[in-house]
DNA sequence: TTATTGTGTTTTGTATACAAAATGCAGTGA
DNA sequence: TCACTGCATTTTGTATACAAAACACAATAA
């Protein structure tokens, strides 16, 4: 039962799906020939998965005592979209010095369909939100930027909590960083996208805080 | 022969050690029976520590094909002066709002030892220079932060142009930052450091181009 | 009762074995 | 000469075996 050509990839969407659905759960130890046996493979490749895993921080390791789904707090999360703040403003910073009319066009793409609606499907702008940000850090042409904007990402995924926002809130914001890329005023665009970020991060404070003093 | 916590990790530290000092070239692929050999392990302990080196850009693995050396060119490295100006301007601005004179006096002793000096050590610059920019993305206890500067940090050390500029040239800079961080101007703390980092940046361009146009 | 030791079990870390893909190269035909 | 085919070799990807560490828990001593 060999398929050649590389089993730890499957396996590695397939631990994602599992943390994402909590059948792995948040600060479970993975005991690795269970796993390995539930998925019908060997420990070699889980392992392979369970190390890409750990690199994104999903999967904590300690050694001789096993690997552990790690439990994102809110501290973390919060943490993240600060990160984000800086990545993609700088990002923002970037394309408006590009000038490029490429780069315009595919942003707007992303939310030309919901400018007519008036009822907006939020799974769908869910995704257009989401295609739009990592579009915005891709089309930079920076690599390493990409590469480590790829980690701020992955945790929302995972913990899914996708919009923070409504559309209607949204919306506007979204065509003013980039009518202000189009304009190449490069300040107002990383200006415009950190402050767009950062409100979604004090609504997380806030919802955190109110949990907290229930 | 079995000592056991991890072998992974000294493989790892030497696998670094042998691409920076050149014992293995840029693009050249890791034979994995070779290099085991050599380091007197098997492939399953060498095999993690590539994929840590995988997951921090230095090797990339082809399914199927091999693992390689990854061959950063001069574009990548300023792409990272680029990533490093976004997440070192946010941490300068985390610390300036944070008001703590203990991360003040922990910044400020980095370089206090060179204030007195007329000959200042490069040596020993250079690791204050690393040790200041790297304590400053700690000190803001964003650990998501942390993480992510960590793939912008590694490939300096591995390239090794620990120093852009001259002690001369930055000690003022230093200080100018860890000035305006102490008097919370958050803004200026930012725009300081990513000014710092921005000369760096554009003085390697400049070597990049005169070198290309040679 | 609580601490502690000892023993059997589980689980990790490493080495090794083996199948299939990739590679290299000689031999053939054009 | 060059391109192609087929076979031997190398190398990867995966499974498995095994030693040592971690763990669980009962028996013992205080």
């Amino acid at each position: 039962m060999i398929q050649h050509t590389d089993l730890s990839q499957p396996i590695y969407i397939r631990l994602k799906e599992m943390i994402s659905n909590g059948e792995l759960k948040q600060g479970e130890k993975i005991i690795q020939e269970k796993i390995a046996e539930k998925l019908g493979v060997s420990r070699t490749p889980l392992m392979k998965a369970l190390l890409a895993l750990e690199n994104e921080y999903l999967v904590e390791s300690i050694p001789r005592r096993g690997m552990f789904i790690r439990a994102l707090d809110e501290k973390e999360i919060i943490d993240i979209y600060t990160c984000r703040e800086a990545l993609e403003g700088m990002a923002a910073r970037i394309l408006a010095n590009k000038k490029s009319p490429l780069v315009i066009k595919k942003l707007k793409a992303c939310f030309e369909p919901f400018t007519s609606q008036k009822d907006i499907d939020v799974d769908a702008y869910a995704k257009a939100d989401e295609k739009f940000h990592s579009l915005l850090i891709k089309l930079t042409g920076n690599a390493p930027l990409d590469k480590v904007y790829f980690f701020t990402n992955i945790h929302d995924k995972i913990v899914g909590h996708g919009l923070v926002r409504t559309p209607d809130d949204t919306l506007d914001e979204h065509f003013d960083i980039i009518n202000a890329i189009e304009a190449g005023k490069a300040d107002d665009a990383e200006q415009l996208i950190r402050a767009h970020i950062n409100k979604s991060k004090e609504l997380l404070i806030n919802q955190y805080n109110t949990k907290k003093s229930e």
